[in-house]
RNA sequence: GGCCCCAUCGUCUAGUUAGGCCUAGGACACUGGAUUUUCAUUCCAGUAACGGGGGUUCAAAUCCCCCUGGGGUCACCA
């Protein structure tokens, strides 16, 4: 048999990252199977712009290297692949269960099916179709039809049976038909409505196995049900959980994203993607740009390899031990019985430690590649890049050395790419080691002329100078460090100071120093 | 509320199918220590879990039942 596995995204003009784990577990499966997995587009119901609204999910797929055999721009011999091109292919299938008596046309008005509802949950009760309109006879349903009645197409759940299925992830799992409402499968107009849409392409596409998120379980009986009625071969389920929020067991959700803001497991993530976005000049407010959707980890310069690498451990595990992997030795060791039965809540410290790894993995070269479009975006380096910014750049990656974690990091650290009079100076730090520190001004007015007097502009000999000086003065590192580091850099933290200091160049360097004896002067008048 | 699913460290998980090798393993996070004249890294160590109750058995995280808890879904959305 070939594996024929199946993701059918709606074109929302989004990618969510619990639906991207689905469809890497799609994709993992038909490929070490070899078989194909199909992009097929469900956008019966959306009048946005295809282009516009299917263009950033395409871009998520191509940026995590996750290939379609068939699909838009592919074609393939099952299309079309938009399912609003189908509709034809839905009509003849329609057509079907009507003539079969599989299914009915109801013409109950909703408010009076919507009061049944709601008065069966009242009365604690089980609801199941009144099926009134089973009672019409066939010349009146023909003057309903005629006479433009308001209406709708129902599957006739057959009341008598059970419906069970063999799930690769829960195993046996059964249904009593005989509570199971009759679903509405078309409008008055005819058009499908999802489940009777997806079981007739799945069917005419050969889907061998309908992999998806555990929400779908419920809907499961009734397309099992459709396909008998068309006499499909039925494909294999595997209800995968779904992806939940950190910290929690509820569906991670675009509509919760202001919530997830001030979560503490999530407020990581959210904060690196407010600091770098905003660096590049784009709006972190942005909720298709937020951790919830796969556009995020692209802009703030996450690895495919990353975030593929913890989506993969979003609810599957090789073995008892191996945790770094490649897209290559997970798609080598996937399986369906090894995928856990129980949500999953994305966890942003391990995936950010599955980012660290694999930016790990990649040479200085491959990482600087990685920095310079970001590098650009921000304004820290001309569009033209010419050898020599290509050597700054590469310095300073070196420098950064593992604080880059991802490639968004380095526009963190304008300190190695503006000139004296754009450094820009951590606040607090600024005032509290500088401006707030008595004699902080005059050793630094010292340590400039130290540095200025250091035989060769080098990271060694620069060291030594400062060690004879706090020696001869009798001070301790600690008494200058932190104020020769926020002069030179702007903040208390970042890369070796000395060799940072030899990247910046003597000039540079005395030039900062300067403008902080200046502004620290001012400060203390002021 | 009906139907369905799920339940091992804080989190992701191994172990459950074939009960003993489990004084429950790994990873992330956390804590402590070493290295590093900042931060980060690296190394070492540590804290930390079978939801509860009944069975079955010589033996239960593993099998059965009940309870509790968590979650999904109930549209002329997908």
């Amino acid at each position: 048999m070939t594996v024929r596995t199946r993701f059918a995204p709606s074109p929302t003009g989004y990618m969510h990252i619990g639906g991207m784990r689905t469809a890497l577990f799609n994709w993992l499966w038909a490929k070490q199977n070899g078989g194909q997995f199909i992009l097929r587009i469900d956008d019966t119901d959306v009048e946005r712009n295809r282009n516009e609204a299917l263009g950033p999910i395409l871009d998520a797929f191509r940026w995590l290297g996750l290939d379609w055999d068939e699909g838009p721009e592919v074609g393939g011999d099952y299309g079309p692949y938009y399912q609003s091109e189908r509709r034809s292919l839905h009509d003849v299938a329609l057509k079907r269960l009507l003539d079969s008596k599989a299914a009915y046309y109801d013409f109950e008005p909703p408010e009076e099916t919507r009061a049944q509802r709601e008065l069966a949950e009242k009365e604690k009760r089980n609801y199941i179709s009144s099926r009134v309109s089973l009672d019409l006879t066939a010349d009146e349903v023909q003057q309903k039809l005629a006479n433009g009645d308001a209406h709708v197409v129902r599957f006739l759940v057959p009341r008598d049976r059970t419906v069970s299925i063999t799930d690769h992830v829960r195993g046996h799992v059964e249904w009593n038909c005989g509570l199971m409402v009759d679903p509405v499968v078309a409008r008055a107009d005819g058009s499908p409505l999802y489940n009777f849409a997806t079981t007739v392409d799945d069917g005419q596409l050969k889907i061998s196995h309908v992999i998806r998120a555990e929400e779908h379980l419920s809907n499961t009986p009734v397309q099992v049900l459709i396909h008998e009625a068309l006499g499909n071969d039925l494909p294999e389920f595997a209800h995968i959980p779904f992806v939940a929020a950190p910290g929690g067991k509820k569906k991670l959700s675009k509509r919760d994203i202001a919530k997830y803001r001030n979560s503490p497991a999530f407020r990581k993530l959210f904060q690196l993607g407010d600091e770098v976005l905003t660096a590049l000049g784009i709006d972190a407010a942005d909720e298709a740009l937020s951790p919830v959707m796969v556009a995020y980890y692209r802009e703030v310069g996450f690895l495919p390899a990353g975030v593929l690498n913890s989506l993969s451990r979003l609810g599957w595990s090789l073995d008892d031990e191996t945790e770094n992997m490649s897209l290559d030795t997970v798609k080598d060791n996937f399986g369906l019985n090894r995928v856990v039965k129980a949500a999953a809540g994305l966890d942003p410290d391990k995936l950010m430690s599955f980012q660290a790894h694999w930016m790990g993995e990649r040479s200085i070269d491959e990482k600087v590649e990685g920095c310079l479009p970001f590098l650009k975006k921000a304004g820290l380096i001309p569009d033209e890049v010419d050898a020599e910014i290509h050597q700054v750049v590469k310095a300073a990656v070196e420098l950064s050395a593992d604080r880059l974690r991802v490639f968004g990091d380095i526009v963190l650290m304008p300190e190695f790419f503006v000139t004296a009079d754009q450094l820009a100076y951590s606040e607090k730090d600024f005032q509290k080691r500088i401006v707030a520190s008595a004699d902080a001004v005059n050793l630094l007015r010292e340590l400039r002329t130290v540095l200025d007097g250091a035989a060769e502009f080098k990271a060694d000999i620069l060291h030594d100078a400062v060690n004879d000086f706090v020696q001869q003065k009798e001070l301790k590192f600690g008494q200058i460090g932190p104020a020769l580091r926020i002069a030179t850099t702007g903040k208390t933290k970042g890369a070796d100071l000395f060799p940072t200091l030899e990247f910046l160049g003597k000039e540079e360097t005395l030039a900062r120093i300067d403008r902080t004896i200046s502004l620290a002067e001012a400060a203390q008048v002021a």
